[in-house]
DNA sequence: GTCTATATGTAGATAGAC
DNA sequence: GTCTATCTACATATAGAC
């Protein structure tokens, strides 16, 4: 029996998907404000429209739930990065450079934060809190290792000279600036009118030459 | 009659101070650490071997205890980045470069996390919370503008024709960076021996190159 | 699946003795 | 200046009725 043939035939299971959507949503929007540490199950449970109990039963602990909010983004995030650096290496007689490669890494991720979604936006600024957070940056950073590896060795192939400790850190920091730059910009926009997504994609093209020129420049090399 | 005096006289002034200090100092870590939201006051007076009344007396309410934390190290990283920036400008006929001005602003802030000083320590961790937090940057902002508007000026003197837009934008990824890799860096190394004191002077001239060779990535400027 | 009620602990802040 | 004791509110988590 299918998941949704048991939905057709027991109305509960899909409410309760429904349901456990909402907290889901509701969580990532007040973790992605105040952080962790800020946010009661109450409160989540008050923007829900839920009761407290239905937070618990949905979501788990207050840390599963912290969990499962990050989890169920990466695995988009990843496959979008992998499915752009690969065309990028299509074409073969055609060599991709640094630039490319960095907006590859970027674009996917400006892209979900400037798609209107506001549960994405609330994402880039949740991500934004854990990179400076001892308890949960090692947990999102086992799971973006693999791809920000992936895009390294991209760019060795590119540059096989290239001084991999200096690239590992430049990557690092051209990561540090794309998430604090995002979710700062999507903090500002998400309180006002349209007209401010449009800072966010012209933003994007200060980021991309940001990033690569910086990798370019801490790894001593000539971009071409 | 003066504070010494005042002190010679009730030795309580003293101890005082003492006690004070901390309560700041472990208030300053217990913050770093988790954040504003993940400490309680309760914690902040045992890391600092006081009872709790202490920590409200000498440090008021916790959002008041925070706010001393963080406005008491703005002016000493202010003084030293407007000191640094003067004494480029201080010999006229040499021009600094874009590189010699970031290195200027990043520098002090370097120097302050790696003299060993487990406070300055501390506080790179904690500002590093602040950049993604709603309540808190807004007040750090306004402490920092006035010496980063400077730094600004100082790099349009040099390139009267650059984009400020783009810029100034550059210029938040290239600080993003900074505290971003400054604080991890510290982390780490707060935890093991000093051989790895050494790596962030050695990531501080990577660190410099990523930010000045990004900003005129980004501006479009040939820097030279 | 959903709700109410509650068990159990901890939060920030302060009053009052010394 | 320092300590103890306590007020009031809110936290997480779950048991049990529906």
């Amino acid at each position: 029996m299918t998941q949704k043939e048991a939905a057709k035939i027991d109305g509960r299971i899909v409410r309760g998907e429904a349901t456990r959507e909402k907290v889901l949503d509701a969580a990532e929007r007040l973790f992605a404000d105040v952080g962790f540490d800020g946010v009661s199950i109450r409160q989540i449970a008050q923007e829900a429209g839920v009761t407290l109990g239905m937070v618990g039963f949905h979501g788990g602990s207050k840390a599963e739930l912290f969990d499962t909010i990050v989890e169920r983004r990466v695995s988009v995030l990843s496959e979008e990065r992998r499915k752009a650096l690969a065309q990028l290496f299509a074409a073969p007689p055609d060599v991709p450079t640094l630039r490319d490669i960095m907006a590859s890494y970027v674009h996917p991720y400006v892209g979900m934060a400037s798609s209107g979604d506001p549960q994405w936006q609330a994402y880039t600024r949740l991500i934004a809190h854990l990179v400076s957070d001892e308890r949960w940056y090692p947990r999102v950073k086992d799971h973006y290792d693999p791809v920000a590896r992936e895009y390294l060795e991209a760019i060795v192939r590119i540059y096989p000279g290239i001084d991999r400790t200096r690239l590992a850190s430049a990557f690092v920091m051209a990561v540090s600036s794309m998430l604090s730059i995002v979710a700062s910009t999507v903090r500002i926009s998400s309180l006002s009118d349209q007209r401010d997504r449009m800072a966010l994609s012209e933003l994007e093209n200060v980021l991309i030459d940001f990033c690569s020129g910086g990798i370019a420049s801490a790894c001593h090399i000539v971009p071409q």
